[in-house]
DNA sequence: CTTATTTCTTGAACTACTTCATATTTATTG
DNA sequence: CAATAAATATGAAGTAGTTCAAGAAATAAG
């Protein structure tokens, strides 16, 4: 059952009871998405938390010249949410779609407050969360303020080789703050010499 | 006194009577900084979290070709530290040095890991640090990844514009991604004109 | 208050990456 | 399994931002 592999991930972080464990993952409602089908939309608040069961999704922006800015990618056991839409329940400046058929357990803002407030575990759990997507966030910039493209995506294939096959090229370039086309380059540089 | 910044600033995000107040600070401990001074350098773990009194701080990262790429600035109220050796406690990879003379009141990492224990309530004010530190960052990557180095400077102006006059040129501009020239063209375009 | 050091400025040449346009391959749908 | 759409590949021209070099201005230090 798919909630016993949030619970199993929770674990992970802070010691759960069966009873907490039950509390916990009772306020998370299974969902099933389509791939392409949207789960945010701009001018919405982002009204759920929500972690990935089965499959993939990507957050991304819009800018004005109608350019896709990937902020996020998310498969199996990853949380995806626009953040700042979340954590304030201001409305949302990005989107956020299946890239495959997915599964997902979602929990609403007000529930997640309550399980913060009612057990000190919980609190910690997503007090844990928060830190590791913070650290994470500043590798991010770190490698993107001292990198090339092409260290980039190398990097980024050494660290995340499983999310390569899942996402489409012109999604990873977006990420990586690089175009489509330029990334197309960098893939097909070595294999053209041979 | 300076602990009792510490403890207004504390309040603003949870609630803490005398006694909770005073056990949380009692962990800090005060520190003068001179300019230029470092707090925290590579190989070394970064063993506090700061809060800055009063004064101005830098960290950056050194890339091999020996260009500074500065992640953070933290004036007065701010927090600073290298986030991902302090957490899980590994040797940075970051400086982190004073721009002006200054006072800080840091924490150690095993306090910090016992207040949250001991008290909810400070559980949960760490707990809002890493949230609005994360939605802060993904802030920061949306403008990266949307704006050009113009955009990315006079969105910087309008959202710190406090953060302008304490910080080197050089600094900014690394902040921003962009180099130090390309940075001074910025600024002094407009005054040409006229 | 003079000298040394650090930071900022400006020009000119350069390059990493983008843009545009079109062809090719791969996925999706009836 | 055709037909259509979506994603990727590739060439050629363009540009935002870099690099290098050298001078000017501001800060720090004796």
């Amino acid at each position: 059952m798919s909630k016993d592999q949030l619970i199993s991930y929770v674990k992970k972080f802070v010691p759960l009871d069966d009873i907490e464990a039950k509390q916990f993952v009772s306020n998370f409602e299974e969902v099933n998405v389509k791939k392409r089908q949207f789960i945010v939309q701009p001018n919405f608040t982002n009204k759920h938390r929500v972690f990935v069961v089965k499959g993939a999704f990507r957050s991304y922006a819009l800018a004005p010249d109608g350019q896709e800015h990937t902020l996020q990618f998310a498969i199996e056991n990853w949380w995806v949410s626009d953040f700042n839409s979340y954590i304030y329940q201001h409305p949302s400046t990005l989107f956020i779609v299946a890239l495959e058929d997915s599964t997902i357990l979602q929990i609403e803002f007000n529930k997640e407050q309550e399980l913060k407030k009612v057990n000190h575990k919980f609190e910690t759990f997503f007090r844990i969360m928060a830190e590791k997507g913070l650290a994470f966030e500043h590798r991010r910039i770190v490698i993107n303020l001292t990198h090339s493209a092409e260290e980039r995506y190398q990097n980024f294939l050494s660290n995340f080789p499983n999310f390569v096959q899942r996402v489409p090229q012109y999604a990873l370039a977006s990420y990586l703050g690089m175009t489509t086309e330029f990334l197309s380059r960098i893939r097909n540089k070595r294999a053209k010499k041979s």
